[in-house]
DNA sequence: CAAATATAGTTCTAATAAGAACTAAAGTCA
DNA sequence: TGACTTTAGTTCTTATTAGAACTATATTTG
């Protein structure tokens, strides 16, 4: 049971980045979840639900929802795949372009804050430490 | 923008340890928030509410309805607070320790099996860059 | 080609999750 | 003491979240 301090502090972490993250998004009018999907389909060719859950990490019961409430919100649209009968295309609106014109780079500058304090080697070191992790639990997955 | 792939990876390896770990949990008929409560409260003095939410993470509105599941499951119990009326006290019933006693070391040993592959010093590396990218943002919460 | 299988999305259920408003009980302080 | 402020928990609303069942369309195979 060495590991559950490493667990407690993952845990801490991710939800610290949460509550950093979140609230400024909210102030947007935006959840954190509808941002990652404007984000994600931002200067990308239109998406299918499937390319969008897999880059987002959204499953694809809770992806649905989401993108009905970017539908209403007239942000994203979706469209038939001339390739696939069973999906559809996924691609932003004139307005959801414009929201992410200003949401995304607003963003950034908040996150920059934090990341301030951490070198670029710090940032590796850590994103390779976590891959290790990650693999390691995915192996067992 | 040099901190998107740490973010990303910060992500991923959360959501990496909930598919690992709480398939595991919900086939003992728990959920990973009543696994964090019932290991809270083991071998432990019975506490408020306000301490349980501190040290399992979970926001009070999100704890009332945690614990009223775990009270129909007959796990945990709610007692007034001698020293202050609006407050409780919450401790496990003997079925809720009979259920700890049986889910707690059989989770570790499904833990374990992932975090085998790691070095204690690894795991302290880890804690101490996560510790130190959650301070940051905390500082800016 | 026809039957069996697999895949893409939606729907449904149960449980979080955060935050704001609310209630009741303390604590503060003039 | 009595008004003011704070605190502990509950309630309410909106939005995820995972996973299982379901529908429709493709793909594979005999």
């Amino acid at each position: 049971m060495k590991f559950l301090p490493l667990l407690r502090e993952l845990a801490s972490s991710y939800q610290a980045f949460e509550r950093f993250s979140a609230p400024h998004i909210k102030s947007m009018n935006l959840t954190a979840s509808q941002f990652d999907v404007i984000a994600t389909l931002a200067n990308q060719p239109p998406m299918t639900c499937k390319e969008l859950g897999e880059q987002t990490l959204i499953t694809k019961g809770t992806l649905t929802g989401i993108l009905d409430r970017l539908v209403i919100k007239e942000m994203i649209e979706r469209s038939s795949n001339d390739e696939d009968g069973r999906s559809q295309k996924i691609r932003l609106t004139e307005y959801g372009q414009s929201i992410f014109s200003q949401a995304f780079p607003s963003h950034m500058q908040h996150l920059q804050k934090a990341f301030d304090q951490l070198s670029e080697a710090d940032m590796h070191n850590l994103s390779a430490s976590l891959k290790k992790l990650r693999l390691a639990m995915e192996k067992h997955t």
